[in-house]
DNA sequence: CTATGTGAATTTATTCACAGCA
DNA sequence: TGCTGTGAATAAATTCACATAG
C-alpha cells in the first residue's frame, strides 16, 4: 500500500506514535515493535502497522522498527521537520499556561511571540517573550510566523482570527469556544476544554 | 432508528451541537432548523438529522427543532442534566488557568476542590476554591466529587490518577501528555495540547 | 411548501489472518 | 522463530434521496 493517500484518522494517531517513539528513544532503544510501541500507548499493534504501512516500509521482520528513522520520517509527513514558529494572542490565564507550557518544543514549535490588548502588559516579558500590541500583529508575515494560537475571549476571536489571516498566518489553533469562519486555505483546529468534559459523564458509570 | 445504540461518533458532536443550541437559545429563538443549526456550526445538515434521529423525534417538519426541549434531552443523554463536581490536582500555570475558566459551567460542572503538593500554595484560594494538600484527595468520596482533572507534571499523573480512582472517581480529564492506566470502569480522556498542535502544519499549504 | 426522519448506497476505517522476510 | 506488511473481511460512519408530516 506503499502509494497511497494516508487517511485522516492516521494522521490524527501519527503524533501519538510520535509520542511513544520519542520516548522510547529517550530511554535509549534503537527499535520497538508494533506489540510493546501498543503495550506503551494503549492501541492495537494491528493499527499500528497498518497506519505505518500507508508510508513505506520502515520494520524489519523479527526486530522491529528503527526508532529513530521512524521519528524522522513521521515528522517529515506532519511537516514538523523545520520547526514552526507560534504567535499566541491573549496573555491573560490561558495564554499564560500555554507561553510557560514546556510541551511544544519536542514537536518543533516555538511560541516567538505574545500579543495582547490591555496596555498594562504590553512591553512586559513573560518566559523569555515580550508582549506586544495586538496592533502589531500585521508584522506576522515579515517575521516568518505562519502559526496563530488564538486564547482571547471568546467574542474576540473571529476578528483576532481575520487578523491572524491577513498577516499571512495559514494555521490556528483555537482555545476559544466558538467556530472561527477562515478562507479554506487555512487551517483551524479548535480545541474546547469544555467540550471534552462534556462527553465524560455519558461514560462514566451511573451517579 | 428510534431504538438504536448511538455511535460514538454522535456522541462526540453532542456537545458540539449542544453549544449551538445553547447559543441559539441565548439569542431568545424557540426552534432551529437542521440547516441553521448547520451554517452555525459548520457541519453538514444531514448529519445532523441522522445524529438527532438515533435518539428520537424532536422536530417538526416545516418548523424545526425546539431548542429547549433538545436541550433538555441532549443533556440527559450526555448525563449533564444535575450537574457534576470535579476535583482539580496540580494547581500550576494550567491548573490555575482552569480553575479561572469560566465555560464548565454552562455544561454543568463546577470546580469544587483543588489540590497541590506544593506547602506554599496549601491553604490559599483562588477563585473561591481553597487548595488542598494532596494527601487529602481521598476525602473526594464522602464530598460527592466523580470526577478529576489531572494538571500535574507528566511523571506524577499515574500515581495522581491512581489516587483519584481509590477516592471513587471515575471520570478523569488528563492534560498530561501521557497515557493512564486505569481500571477500565473508569472513563479517561486526554488533551494532549502539543499533539493537537502537531496535526496542523499537515493540513497547512507549504511553507 | 418546508424541513424532518430514515432506509439504502457509498465511503471510510478497523480488524483479521497469514504469507514472507530477517 | 518473531515480527512485519498487506490483501480480504468486517464494521462503522457518512452521504444521499426521498417519502412523509405539519
Amino acid at each position: 500500500m506503499r502509494y497511497h493517500k494516508i487517511p485522516d484518522e492516521t494522521i490524527r494517531r501519527l503524533p501519538v506514535y510520535l509520542r511513544g517513539l520519542l520516548f522510547s528513544s529517550e530511554k535509549g532503544r534503537k527499535n520497538i515493535s508494533s506489540l510493546d510501541l501498543a503495550k506503551l500507548l494503549a492501541v492495537n499493534p494491528w493499527q499500528i502497522r497498518k497506519d505505518f504501512s500507508y508510508f513505506g516500509d520502515f520494520g524489519t521482520p523479527g526486530v522491529g522498527y528503527d526508532t529513530e528513522k521512524l521519528i524522522r520520517h513521521i515528522k517529515k509527513i506532519l511537516r514538523l521537520d523545520g520547526g514552526h514558529k507560534a504567535a499566541l494572542v491573549g496573555v491573560g490565564n490561558l495564554g499564560g499556561a500555554l507561553l510557560a507550557y514546556d510541551g511544544f518544543g519536542v514537536f518543533g514549535f516555538e511560541i516567538a511571540a505574545a500579543f495582547d490588548i490591555a496596555p498594562h502588559k504590553i512591553g512586559q516579558k513573560m518566559h523569555e517573550v515580550e508582549i506586544e500590541d495586538v496592533e502589531r500583529l500585521a508584522t506576522l508575515g515579515e517575521r516568518g510566523i505562519g502559526l496563530g494560537i488564538i486564547a482571547v475571549p471568546r467574542a474576540a476571536a473571529q476578528e483576532i482570527a481575520e487578523e491572524l489571516v491577513s498577516a499571512g498566518v495559514t494555521g490556528i489553533l483555537n482555545f476559544s469556544p466558538v467556530h472561527i469562519d477562515v478562507p479554506k486555505k487555512v487551517k483551524v483546529i479548535t480545541i474546547d476544554i469544555a467540550m471534552d468534559l462534556a462527553r465524560l459523564p455519558y461514560y462514566m458509570p451511573a451517579g
